[in-house]
DNA sequence: TCGATATATATCGGCAGCCGAGATATTCTG
DNA sequence: CAGAATATCTCGGCTGCCGATATATATCGA
């Protein structure tokens, strides 16, 4: 029962522990490294974002470690996780080119007489969500 | 006060009435269209969107007709509307490429020992949110 | 002609999810 | 020694999504 829709929250979690396991605190600097300092994720966020995602079967809990008296709890992305995030990952590349294209369509139907000739960006009408 | 954070609705009612005005009913059509049936706007959900984004400057009444005995209330982008669009979209297509850089990457550090050389996709570390 | 479906608006209550705040504990830095 | 950083987690409030519902007209097939 995977694919409920995915948060932004959800998304920036996986796409932390993309390329490696890390543990909670690991996750939120990384999140903000990886968005250059654009995306917060929140402390109060995190955990019910991870408590959701490993009973979706998304992550699981890699190991435990002790780290200079402090305790770490490793997660990772299982199989369907990488899929996931891919999947959420192409929706919103698509999202965004379609936004784009309309943005330039709404532009084109208000500009003052373009004489450049416009590429064809998209053949149909619904040329390029999915 | 604009710029709070973005919702996917938000997103989607914006992105349908980039080329052109829309009415209520027309925007939940458009979005289906555009997304290739992949996303669906609920009825429910529209109205409080609507109210949101015109709150927030993004969208402005255009007009009100009376087609075939049913009012059609005409929604428009704003500069700050299209801005703000751009912007998500902008924000959209970094994270989807941070995500499917970093799948890769997770996976050259399982794979079973890749001959090809990968083409430095990001100089640095952060190499591309924002 | 009658019922279903489509078009068109809008509200409301429940539930999910984000976030600020706080609790707890250790280590590092000034 | 104090404060910040590292590390875990909970809770209550508020926002926002969605199913359900209400209302009204037009269209279309049986």
């Amino acid at each position: 029962m995977a694919s409920r829709n995915m948060t932004r929250a959800a998304f920036f979690v996986l796409t932390a522990l993309a390329d490696q396991p890390r543990h909670g605190y690991g996750i939120l600097r990384e999140v903000e490294e990886l968005s250059d300092g654009e995306v917060q994720l929140r402390v109060g966020t995190l955990y019910g974002v991870l408590d959701r995602l490993a009973a979706d079967g998304l992550i699981v809990l890699d190991r435990e470690e002790v780290q200079q008296g402090r305790l770490r709890r490793y997660y990772r992305l299982t199989e369907d996780g990488v899929a996931a995030l891919d999947a959420e990952a192409e929706r919103m590349a698509a999202g965004a080119g379609a936004a784009k294209r309309r943005i330039a369509e709404g532009r084109r139907a208000t500009a003052p007489a373009d004489t450049t000739p416009q590429p064809p960006t998209a053949p149909g009408l619904a040329g390029g969500f999915a």
